[in-house]
DNA sequence: TGGAATACATCGTAACACGAGGTATTATAG
DNA sequence: CTATAATACCTCGTGTTACGATGTATTCCA
């Protein structure tokens, strides 16, 4: 998918990946793979941006002697989900502008 | 709308609005305003950069004694509003995976 | 014994949108 | 008559961002 278009919805489907039950970064980038492929670096980056946006808190958990971090959905977070969802209606009607055929003999 | 939403859809919505109609800078402002706003120095940002990329090209008209830069679309535009248009299933199938409703218990 | 897989993190870079500013003409409102 | 909005183009600097490269460390399997 072309990288600015992925811009825009990195930062959601974190959010979508960890909406239902909290995860940690391995997982969110599995989870997401069918979706969106994101590499390790861009995760952590945007984990850290929404952190710091209180749209998720962390929690360390030992797993196997190593601390594994968890991310938990905040409020702040659902609400940008459903943002996300208004903005979904003004894309729909972008995607129908780039669409439409040509009008010029209507 | 989310400023990082609008770079994936600025580009194929500028060649959206010349694909049936040459036109030129200040009146594709004005066409796309209902759908997405964009300042002047985006808008011929922008077009340098398709321009560059090969998907319009330019051509320059007298209008009441300045000139006029007329933008038209190439074959790799229509490619580019194509391409988007594929594009476009995957974001539909990502809408989904982020608007989906906890699926814990099913 | 070596290389995936798991799991975290940092740094530098290039792409990009946009505000601020600039130039110049025509139309309109006070 | 004059100021201001509208038309029409353009450049520069800045902040945000995705990502490759790189690093650390463990576990598991061939």
């Amino acid at each position: 998918m072309d990288i600015q278009l992925k811009r825009g919805l990195l930062d959601v489907c974190v959010l979508a990946a960890i909406k239902n039950e909290d995860s940690y970064g391995y997982k969110i980038i599995k989870d997401m793979k069918p979706y969106l492929e994101l590499s390790e670096s861009t995760l952590y980056t945007i984990l850290k941006r929404l952190e710091t946006a209180d749209m998720l808190k962390v929690r360390s958990v030992e797993h196997n002697g190593r601390l594994r971090k968890y991310y938990h959905i905040t409020s702040a977070g659902l609400k940008r989900i459903n943002d996300f969802r208004e903005e979904w209606k003004e894309m729909v009607s972008i995607y129908q502008f780039v669409s439409r055929e040509d009008d010029s003999n209507e």
